[in-house]
DNA sequence: TCTGGGGTCCTAGGACCC
DNA sequence: TCTGGGGTCCTAGGACCC
């Protein structure tokens, strides 16, 4: 019988920080939402002073500036490569892993593989990723992916870097103290429905009949109670999936109200997306568009709209998306309010081998493909908006994002790494 | 002044067909 | 007055995840 292991990175992105500035440790420190908007990741000192998960920032700057804290944009180009460094350890221990987030990873631990028992091999695991690239991990380890999960949470709470939950015994203790709200997969809604039903803990979740389960919260909570008990119905995902939907959206740094500077927006979110569809070798048969005004601001009037548009042939010409883009932009766009935010989505995403044949491949289509090429390149050596459609997003844009406490991107930009001076 | 972004899966109900 | 029924396909929206 295999155990999963649910590898877990504490404070992911704060930790991230925490390696290259180091003199923050111990302060209460955050990371934060694009747009610096929300608190995304807190170290334990930020926790210790009640700072909340999804914190607005502008509530909460005040009391972390008084309490001698630092506050990070997002850097994702330097999560991701700690996370690329981390899960290359990972393999090492293991050839069934499962990416799962940017921070959490399933493994199985093949027990006749090893001589070693399954808790000593996750213990490894933990010393070796925080040796390696110092990222502190927790891991739980169990019979299936919901029980790991709930392991991985008692591993945190209790701070020990490994959680077993394996024995009868302890498995009862556990899931009779764990609300059910905290098992994977069950939130708000489903534990109003669970809780009018007499259900409170993990325990009674675990032993209603999977009938009885299935006709209260559907076919995804009846295998969460077979999960529960020990069964496992999740198995783990070894080849990530092609995407099904790529989506792009921003909030804006000011409000905007124009056509004109909506339309440059998008252009530019229709870009990205269509960039990163073609560098996995995707097309798509629909875009979708939307926007929509400060929900916040009641005292302003409110608008939010969105429109699909679903294409002749499937595409991943960033000019037919843009295009199609436009045409549904113009369908719900209402001048006379403040818009907040815009998102396109592009979706029924088939690989490019399965792309509609275009028989009678006109001059023009061959054209464009050869130019989309063109352009990746470019923009590959020269930085993701050195081409741009329509019109050159304007640095300082009202629409563009703000990032203004963004850390170096040490690990994958060269002109950015630390310099030492020996004097 | 300031409140994130990107995904997946499931189901109910409408459209359509014979 | 009486107004079929069953099947499939598609989509919007709900719910959840990190």
């Amino acid at each position: 019988m295999n155990y999963t292991a649910l590898i877990d990175c504490d404070s992911f992105y704060v930790s991230c920080e925490l390696i290259f500035q180091p003199w923050y440790r111990g302060r209460p420190v955050v990371v934060l939402s694009n747009n610096d908007g929300c608190v995304v990741s807190r170290s334990a000192e930020a926790k210790a002073i009640g700072i909340q998960m999804g914190a607005p920032y502008f509530q909460i700057s005040h009391h972390l500036e008084q309490n001698n804290g630092k506050a990070f944009s997002s850097n994702y180009e330097l999560y991701a490569s700690l996370n690329f460094r981390i899960m290359k350890i990972i393999r090492e221990y293991s050839d069934q892993v499962e990416i799962y987030s940017i921070d959490e990873a399933f493994i199985t631990l093949e027990r006749s593989r090893r001589l070693k028992k399954p808790y000593d091999v996750a213990a490894e695991i933990a010393y070796s990723v925080r040796k390696f690239t110092g990222v502190p991990v927790s891991i739980g380890v169990a019979r299936t992916k919901t029980l790991a999960k709930l392991a991985g949470d008692r591993a945190k709470k209790r701070e020990e870097k490994v959680y077993e939950l394996a024995s009868r015994p302890r498995i009862d203790q556990v899931l009779k103290e764990t609300p059910v709200i905290d098992v994977w997969g069950i939130n708000y809604r489903t534990t109003k429905k669970l809780n009018s039903a007499g259900i409170f803990t993990a325990a009674d979740l675990r032993d209603i009949d999977t009938r009885r389960a299935r006709k209260l919260i559907t076919i995804v909570g009846s295998r969460i109670v077979l999960e529960l008990q020990g069964i496992p119905c999740l198995p783990l995902e070894l080849v990530s999936q092609k995407k099904k939907s790529i989506t792009r959206s921003r909030s804006f740094g000011r409000p905007i109200q124009t056509l004109y500077e909506l339309r440059e927006a998008i252009k530019s979110h229709v870009a990205a997306a269509a960039a990163e569809m073609r560098s996995t070798r995707l097309v798509a048969r629909t875009i979708g568009v939307y926007i929509l005004t400060n929900s916040f601001r009641q005292d302003l009037p409110q608008y939010s709209n969105g429109h699909k548009i679903k294409l002749a042939t499937t595409t991943d010409s960033s000019l037919e998306l843009i295009n199609a883009a436009m045409a549904a932009l113009e369908k719900i766009y209402r001048p006379g309010y403040e818009y907040k935010k815009a998102g396109v989505y592009l979706e029924i995403l088939s690989p490019t081998s399965a792309e509609t044949i275009r028989l009678f491949e006109d001059e023009n289509y061959l054209k464009e493909k050869r130019l989309m090429t063109a352009v990746d390149r470019i923009n590959a050596i020269y930085g993701r908006h050195a081409i741009a459609f329509g019109t050159a997003p304007r640095r300082g844009a009202a629409w563009q994002m703000k990032r203004s406490m963004l850390s170096p991107r040490i690990t994958t930009v060269i002109t950015e790494i630390p310099v030492a001076k020996i004097s």
